[in-house]
DNA sequence: AGTTGATTGAAACGGCTGTTTGAATTCCTC
DNA sequence: GAGGAATTCAAACAGCCGTTTCAATCAACT
């Protein structure tokens, strides 16, 4: 059972700092960890160091740590990951696969802790007080973002409508894995996953797909050609 | 808060049959609301009208009760909803856009009660022992049939692992609307959730939109032509 | 009718939960 | 260094949880 793991399986906090802010990080870890009902203010406070009255003392109940801890989360991601912004003459598809090697990179990359990202992924599935705040500050500008770089791209030919469901049918093929990775791993073999599902092989799929289907990039079905190899870009 | 819904919030069950049917019917409606953790057994007992000790006596405990729900749930959504079959001649386009409509209604489609796939979603988001099974059976055999079809529509021009991951880019645009419908309803207007968001809507969306991408269909950016409309199935 | 086995019922058992208490301690100001 | 507020602490609180108990009831067969 998924629920059965260990307690108390989250490293220690960092210690040191203002007792509000280790409560804070450490409530983040197990609530992404173990969701809302299943962590325990105890296991909380045991990996902050603290004494249990201190979430009543600084937060007043379980609840209102909770919304802190979500807001906290999503902060700490605006400051990690801001909207890219790219020179006026970069050319649409470019930025189209920088925007999605961006996506992949903040919902599946380990240069971040994952627990911020599971905490946020939480609201996104069951939305709560919390989820509201972070679909405008966060999650809006990054889809406005997409419909304009949508927009560019198909040189206005395609109403605004028909542009948010393309940019649904992106942010799909991103979300699918790392919503339901797990699933994705058993449809998939190993070898493929390692070799062809990291983000940036990813992000380079997602981009030819799309912009394929947009007639901006030659069809899958296409033999390859370098112009579809420029896409790539070197790290 | 999403976990603060009033308790016994579900009809209780229809009376009559096989207490142990009862209990299962009410335990997949709980768990499914209200995720393992907080479904209680008194709340499933009580909807279901039969004692607390029943679930003890049929189903030994909580969580042998849940991967029993879980394998109900699976069991009835296989009968209801059956792997497409189509006559030998059908185009591979067709079937396609079948499958995807397929697979949309029984997502989102509001033709069967929601919480057996609300069950089955939890068990994608975080699997438990519940889950290896609802693969094999269930998604395995559906995610095969995907690939063969875009095997039969790209005429054997793009490797297996290619298969694949096309497979799952269509498998993610659907599964969005399902996982994050709050948040997709939160980003796009209203008036256009109604009339363009319907699972048959969807449907021919991502149909176009992966035809396009195949080099089986004009682009999306291309003008409206009449072949294009055909996709649309009478209903 | 009587016996046997399966099922149901009300009540209780530990154990864990979020929260509160009130005293002990620390920290800062005068 | 004394006074007073802010913070920490161990301990306890009431409530709900899954599970168990054991007597009461029911069904079927001889």
């Amino acid at each position: 059972m998924a629920t059965a793991r260990p307690a108390t399986v989250s490293a220690p906090v960092a210690a040191g700092d203002d007792p509000r802010d280790r409560i804070l990080a450490a409530a983040g870890q197990e609530f992404a960890e173990r969701g809302y009902e299943s962590a325990t203010v105890r296991d909380i406070c045991l990996a902050a160091g603290v004494n249990v009255a201190a979430v009543n003392y600084y937060f007043g109940d379980k609840q209102r740590l909770y919304i802190e801890s979500v807001k906290h989360a999503h902060e700490l991601r605006v400051k990690q990951v801001p909207l890219p912004e790219w020179p006026g003459d970069r050319p649409a598809a470019e930025r189209l696969h920088d925007f999605i090697d961006n996506l992949l990179e903040r919902m599946l990359g380990f240069g971040q802790p994952p627990w911020q990202v599971r905490l946020m992924l939480r609201e996104v599935l069951q939305p709560t007080d919390a989820c509201r705040e972070l679909v405008e500050d966060y999650m809006r500008p990054h889809f406005a973002l997409l419909v304009s770089i949508l927009d560019d791209l198909c040189a206005g030919r395609l109403p605004e409508s028909e542009l948010r469901r393309i940019a649904m049918s992106i942010i799909g093929q991103c979300f699918l894995y790392r919503a339901a990775g797990d699933v994705v791993g058993m449809l998939v073999p190993h070898d493929e996953i390692e070799t062809l599902h990291t983000p940036a092989r990813l992000a380079d799929h997602v981009t030819c797909f799309t912009l394929a289907a947009l007639g901006a990039a030659p069809p899958l079905t296409a033999p390859a050609t370098s112009s579809r190899s420029t896409l790539r870009t070197p790290r």
